[in-house]
RNA sequence: GCACCCUUCAUCUAGUUGGUUAGGAUGUUGCUCUUUCACAGCAAAAACAAGGGUUCGAAUCCCUUAGGGUGUACCA
């Protein structure tokens, strides 16, 4: 029996998608592609009191900016599933339930809130560690393995609210494989009567689950480890209807943890740390606040799959830098670590810088074009081009570029005085306003010319290089760091570069002695 | 607390049938190149959590301890 593989991605509209959820999202992705399979988006929206507005709409438009797209699912076309949304399908889980009812997997149970907390409180005055609703304690509750027939019959009748639960057997071994942990097994003891159907008819995750991963034929759920340990319930459930057969195969990824400290990576620990936590800009809707996403950052989308593909798994041979082509061909989920792995933005930023440099200057220069225009200046592509040729190699992340290079697009806000004072004089002003003229004589200003100009000039005058470029590049950008000064004149123009340093010049004689 | 999962340089990891100077990358440091920064190239420091076994031989197999993570909802 070898079915077409069919994988999914399942999250809750609760929030905006988090890179944890990206790089499932991403592995379901690969292992789909490689086998010539499916990949399903299915919203688990069963509690409606967590409903965000917005939340839907930000996974599908993120995972639409990483390149991982399903074939199936909400905002994907659809397909022979639908709908995808579990809050449409409500009515598909009742038969369900009403199965595990009706062969004693399932029983009804009409506890309020109030006496459920009342039981846990008491059990947890006798000292019982884990108070729960179980094997045990459904003995004392009030539910249709407890009390009559008739009066039960007469509650569901009376419309009285009631949940269904599971049936968890008492004492019993549940084993069961995990492509990436080998062997896994639990004991039932510790497991509870998990309520499958919610007193508003709708089902919670572990009936919806396993009832739409059968229906859609889903062949591997891949989600994360926070899932193990409901994994048990879920292979008993597959069991219960019967349907053990079908079952898919379990992969649980480790966590992303944080940077440093302990647990795993949250918003806050961007914001701490000062890097982007979503893939792209986040609005929440009721406060209004944006949180910057790595696509706004300037990280481009290959980089960011290609990190998050390497926290928790690795091709071996030392590959490294790979589109997403080659990691279908190269991914395997027995090649997914165990551990959970610490995110790394130092090897993002490093990987992005990889992809900046590879990245074609036009393709750059558009990318910037927001922003540019943003800063109230005309784009110029040529310009913009060859200004992203010039600073890419010294930028981790596209809008880096503008904050490194500011001085192409507006005049020097900032001068390093410090290096000013050690590099020049005032008695070599004279010099350096003769070095302007002979630079607004030039007639063909490229680099080249630019070059031997000035090194003429050099020469003629018996200076050293030390003396004179520094003082040109200082004038220039205000700063030591930057492109070659001749590729920086050659951008800027005859006209920009006699102009500004003729403004540093005169700035120069009120800091400099 | 209990249950389950996990543990190789600071970080991401290779090491999948026991024999390697334990490899790569990021970060760090140094050198080369260079008018600066960067790029590039070269080099260095840097790890098998601890303790016991098994074995001629253990990062690899077993046990114990420690540490970390997750779960323990009418949330997913």
């Amino acid at each position: 029996m070898s079915r077409r593989v069919r994988v999914r991605f399942a999250p809750s509209p609760t929030g905006p998608l988090h890179p944890g959820g990206i790089r499932t999202a991403l592995y379901n992705y690969l292992l789909a592609k490689q086998q010539g399979g499916d990949f399903v988006l299915r919203i688990e929206d069963t509690d409606q009191t967590r409903f965000v507005p917005g939340a839907e709409e930000f996974i599908i438009a993120a995972l639409k900016w990483c390149g991982i797209e399903p074939n199936e699912g909400v905002g994907f076309g659809d397909g022979p599933h639908a709908p995808y949304r579990q809050s449409e399908r409500k009515h598909l889980y009742r038969e369900f339930a009403d199965k595990l009812i009706e062969n004693g997997s399932a029983y009804y149970a009409f506890d309020t809130e109030e006496e459920i907390e009342q039981m846990r409180q008491n059990l947890t005055a006798q000292g019982v560690q884990s108070p729960s609703y179980n094997a045990v304690t459904r003995q004392y509750m009030k539910n249709s393995l407890t009390l009559p027939q008739d009066e039960v019959q007469k509650r569901l009748e009376s419309g009285a609210a009631y949940v269904i639960r599971f049936k968890m057997p008492r004492n019993e071994e549940v084993k069961f494989h995990d492509e990436i942990r080998e062997w896994v097994s639990f004991n039932t003891s510790q497991l509870a009567d998990a309520v499958l159907l919610k007193s508003d008819g709708m089902p919670t995750y572990h009936l919806a689950n396993v009832s739409d991963d059968y229906m859609m034929q889903i062949t591997h759920v891949i989600r994360g480890e926070e899932w193990l340990s409901s994994a048990p319930l879920h292979i008993l459930l597959y069991r219960a209807l019967g349907i053990e057969d079908v079952m898919p195969k379990f992969a649980h990824l480790p966590l992303i943890l944080k940077p440093d400290g302990n647990g795993k990576l949250s918003k806050r620990d961007g914001d701490r740390l000062g890097f982007p936590f979503y893939a792209i800009n986040w609005k929440n809707q009721e406060t209004g606040d944006v949180s910057e996403g790595y696509r706004e950052k300037g990280f481009l989308p290959e980089a960011f799959i290609n990190f998050l593909a390497l926290l928790g798994w690795s091709p071996g041979e030392n590959r490294k830098k790979m589109s997403l082509e080659e990691m279908i061909q190269l991914f395997s989920l027995d090649r997914v670590h165990k551990a959970g792995a610490r995110y790394d933005f130092n090897m993002l930023k490093s990987l992005n810088h990889e992809y900046l440099m590879a990245t074609d200057d036009n393709v750059l220069a558009e990318s910037i074009r927001p922003q540019i225009e943003q800063m109230g200046m005309v784009y110029n592509e040529k310009y913009v081009t060859e200004f992203c040729r010039l600073m890419k190699e010294r930028a981790h992340f596209a809008s880096e570029l503008l904050t490194l290079g500011y001085y192409f697009f507006e005049e020097v806000k900032e001068f390093d005085v410090e290096t000013l004072k050690k590099k020049y004089k005032k008695e070599q002003r004279p010099v350096f306003d003769d070095l302007v003229t002979v630079i607004s004589n030039q007639v063909d200003f490229t680099s080249i010319e630019i070059e031997k100009n000035i090194k003429g000039f050099i020469a003629e005058r018996q200076l050293k290089i030390g003396e004179v470029m520094p003082v040109l590049r200082l004038g220039l950008a205000g700063t030591m760091q930057g492109p070659a000064v001749f590729d920086m004149m050659a951008l800027l123009g005859k006209e920009k570069v006699v102009s500004r340093l003729q403004t540093s010049l005169s700035y120069f004689e009120t800091v400099v002695v």
